[in-house]
DNA sequence: TTGGACCTTCCAGCGTTGGGAAGGTCAAGG
DNA sequence: CCTTGACCTTCCCAACGCTGGAAGGTCCAA
């Protein structure tokens, strides 16, 4: 046990603790995807274990890539005790698919630099495959 | 020669004939990524076959994944003379080394997705690795 | 009491368009 | 000549997911 169960944290805190800054955790709260902290005397928000564990919950699934409308339903379904995990799984298939779609995407883009970086001799000389084909349109 | 040298078009057609839409067309220019044309008695922008090919260039260079800065500094490349073909092999070995960056985090986050994806049974149950790895942060 | 580290709210901006409103221009057809 | 409709103009807003900064309040320690 890192955290005792009634530490009550700073947002400066609870963002070292879940990886998420804390102008980012004041913008979920503005749009609603996390719950609004009570607050302290001085007006501070302050966060429970339970808040920090959302936190890191949202930061893990944004670290894989998941969108923002993701997330926010990944949350409603871990928040479900009597969820579905064929919904779960669904929109992660979703996700991989989306990414499947970007990794293609980029390596053909990949491979037509790659042919156009190893076509350019690359000396003093003015004269440049690249700048041709970008010109002209040639691709091999 | 599909254009004569005298041609002269407005925004649209200089967009059909580039695939710029007339819409990044303008942004470019309010940019200053393209010079300013010409307008028409009517205030219409008038294009010719020089700037198309401009156009042209842009949305290649675009469509490689080129960020508007390099394409930016390709376009000088382009326009000058007396370049270095060093000078353009650079940039794009530069676009290549980034591409390749992006192509490895994507995979990366491809790979624990498609793990979590297996590893998720996907039915009526509840049970579901996806939501445990997320809230409790288990990477395999 | 003073400093400095933290917190607060609000506003603005990043990049690359796309959408749409409100209005001007132009060519063709009646 | 007038209308129609396709095109053009400028301008502002939305998207994404935050980040930065300004102006000011709170808290703790020396």
């Amino acid at each position: 046990m890192t955290l005792a169960d009634d530490v009550i944290m700073t947002i400066g805190e609870a963002a070292r603790e879940s990886g998420v800054t804390a102008k980012a955790i004041r913008y979920y709260e503005s749009i609603g995807l996390i719950p609004k902290p009570v607050r302290t005397g001085g007006n501070y928000r302050a966060y429970d274990r339970r808040a920090v564990e959302t936190l890191r919950f949202v930061h893990r699934a944004r670290s894989l890539g998941f969108a923002m409308e993701d997330v926010q339903r990944l949350l409603s379904l871990w928040q479900d005790r009597g969820r579905k995990s064929k919904d779960v799984r669904t929109l992660a298939q979703a996700h991989l698919d989306e990414l499947d779609a970007k990794i293609l995407a980029l390596e053909s883009m990949r491979h037509a630099v790659a042919q156009l970086v190893e076509a350019c001799h690359g000396d003093h000389r003015p004269d440049c495959p690249i700048l041709l084909d970008l010109a002209k349109g040639r691709r091999a």
